[in-house]
DNA sequence: ACCATTTTGGTACTTAAGTATGAGCCGCTG
DNA sequence: CAGCGGCTCATACTTAAGTACCAAAATGGT
């Protein structure tokens, strides 16, 4: 951010420095003048472009909203979705159970639902299937 | 893209039109003249920045580019990765193996390293330890 | 209060995943 | 050329995952 700044006002002022500059030599017509601003419009675009670029880019996470909708429509409960986000996270189905206070027995039960409802064989393969249906 | 093509000149030409208007009009100072265009570079950043976001906007994927890097700092090598790769797309063992011509014991191996390697104790484990290194 | 769904749990079983260990083959490198 | 690392495959196990079927609470809406 520091930088964004820094970089901003030295072109904030260079492009200044220029106007002073070319009022008194380059500038002598009016379509000159149209030619000026035009360029000055197109080096902010796309420095704008450019500096928008970077700062998502430093965004690590895609942020892919959670579409709730479509959890609906494949029927799936809250706590089969509670489960199947402990799937995606890598845990075996005791550390489910541990974690969400519940037998190995009734994690099984959820998750064998869940790959019913979203028709996979595996629960790798139901986190894939979550991700591309962007429920997770 | 033809959205951009056109509000961009659009606002190209919206811009010649208010400098012919305010080189008749308000301009009357060199002052005025600097805010003017000042004005324009700020207004044209921001466009930049705007159009810049809706485009990427609109890629799903989030572009994770692959730390190759990390990759052989961890020691997978290319067969394990490429198993890796495989497990991250909801495949067994027995669907990797048919689909890179070996036996399903081979790719246990394989299998077996890559967690080794990635410290994890299951495939859903890796994947996931695999997303953080941003080796996925 | 009643019904539908969810949540929970169990048993019994099958299949897949993962571990340990050994071994042959190939290509590269000192 | 000997050796190392990577790739392949096998056997024998252990453990986890997943299926099928059932059933009792809990929950929530009409």
């Amino acid at each position: 951010m520091k930088k964004t700044v820094l970089v901003f006002s030295g072109l904030i002022l260079g492009i200044i420095l220029f106007i002073r500059l070319s009022t008194y030599t380059i500038l002598s017509g009016y379509s000159t003048l149209e030619f000026v601003i035009a360029l000055i419009a197109l080096v902010f675009f796309f420095i704008g472009m450019y500096l928008n670029k970077r700062s998502l880019g430093h965004l690590k996470k895609p942020q892919t909203k959670i579409d709730r909708e479509k959890i609906n429509t494949l029927g799936l409960s809250s706590r089969e979705y509670e489960v199947l986000e402990n799937i995606s996270e890598g845990l075996s189905n005791k550390e489910i159970a541990e974690k969400l206070f519940l037998t190995e027995s009734t994690v099984k039960t959820h998750v064998s639902n869940v790959l019913l409802k979203l028709n996979a064989k595996r629960r790798t393969q139901a986190v894939q299937i979550a991700k591309r249906f962007e429920i997770l």
